[in-house]
DNA sequence: ACTTAAAATATTGTATACAATAATTGTTAA
DNA sequence: TTAACAATTATTGTATACAATATTTTAAGT
């Protein structure tokens, strides 16, 4: 994230993203800078760093004097969240829309990443799919060429799947990978009008494929975690 | 930023932000931590927490081993910035009309500053109209009541103030408060075509209002910057 | 005078120390 | 047993120290 040359403190944030697209840092957990020492070999001051960066993004949540907390999306920031992404995302749809109809965009790894996601869905391998889907509507991000848009996008993603952690059941279907084989087949057609309903259409279908009644569940110990 | 209670380097971040958008702090210019521990009263942690905040941003630049630098938007970047600013305040826009179909929505806030920016346009203080065309943009973002829409557009508008002190010339007509007028009458026909029209057309203007030919030229020193 | 190299200085990157605050534990009384 | 309070422990907020790296200055050679 740092402009130029990465620090250390983006290795906290690497990790700690990675750990929440695997579904190993649920909602809500506490993480303390000390108890983290050992874990990543740096002192407090560059753990400290990292989570910073993180609660910048809302990913963590820091009340003062208290240990940071794993976001725990309500309903209602959920939807917020996901009218932000409908918001970017369109944008990025019409920028890849014009890009392919200009021969500017190379397509093949997005759809390799949608080959891998209907391969795991195949063989049900759930966990493994939300970290692909995020990879999928972060890799469109970035064929746009545009590092402020990326940015924006960034957080977003593993709030998404802290969100679909707490509110999305086994059967809800949550991302499909059939939506966005077809955002992509859109995108091909050069149809830009089409390519937005897709994108529009899949982000609302993700939240209403979310079940809000659910008791939020919160786990407290962090071992196992990170490896 | 910090979610809940702001703590010390907010500050700094928010006296960085007031000195780009009043036209003190120039692209390029050297910051260092040290020099504004004094400047600030806090130590150079507590600075340095501000600056990571902002290099996260865009808005500072950092390699590593070096001062940071208030960023200088190129060319390339500055295009990048209105196109990520058109897909965010496009969605803007359309949240907006649809609270103001469904009477949810009080203008009167930017009603107001799009007066004072004629005020200020006919009395030719410059300087304060970026501030204030600024507000504009930021005040329609909170809204919508959308956390993370204004995170997204946050760190946007102080570059583009940079971008605008580097590529605008006098007669340049940078950020036309006429535009902003239309585009809150658009949201008040209720006519979700026109205003989406309106804000990319405003924001294009923007673009092509600039000069892009101007040597960049960079200032070295900053006393009697931040008061 | 100009360029190059070396020494001196300044600034950053990280670790650590200490005070302020929160969380936990233990004790007592009902 | 449970509740309330005090004492203890743990954790954060900030400042500071020190090593690693840049930058600047100085000096020497051409």
């Amino acid at each position: 994230m740092s402009t130029t040359l990465s620090t250390s403190s983006d290795d906290v944030v690497e990790v700690i993203f990675e750990a929440i697209l695997k579904n190993r840092l649920n909602p809500g957990v506490k993480l303390s800078e000390i108890s983290l020492q050992e874990e990543f070999g740096y002192s407090r001051s560059v753990i400290r760093q990292g989570f910073d960066k993180l609660v910048d993004s809302s990913v963590l949540i820091h009340k003062k004097n208290q240990s940071v907390r794993v976001a725990c999306p309500t309903e209602q920031e959920t939807k917020q969240i996901f009218k932000a992404r409908k918001a970017i995302e369109s944008g990025v749809i019409m920028i890849l829309v014009e890009k392919y109809h200009n021969k500017q965009l190379d397509l093949t790894e997005v759809d390799s990443l949608v080959s891998k996601e209907k391969q795991l869905h195949d063989s049900e391998e759930l966990a493994k799919l939300t970290r692909l889907s995020c990879d999928f509507h972060l890799t469109l991000a970035e064929l746009c060429d545009n590092k402020y848009l990326v940015e924006s996008l960034k957080p977003l993603i593993p709030l998404s799947a802290l969100a679909a952690s707490v509110y999305a059941d086994r059967e809800s279907n949550f991302c499909s990978f059939a939506e966005h084989q077809e955002l992509i087949e859109a995108i091909k057609s050069n149809n830009l009008k089409k390519a937005s309903d897709a994108i529009n259409v899949h982000l609302d279908h993700c939240v209403q494929s979310l079940n809000f009644g659910v008791q939020v569940k919160t786990k407290n110990s962090y071992s196992h975690i990170f490896n």
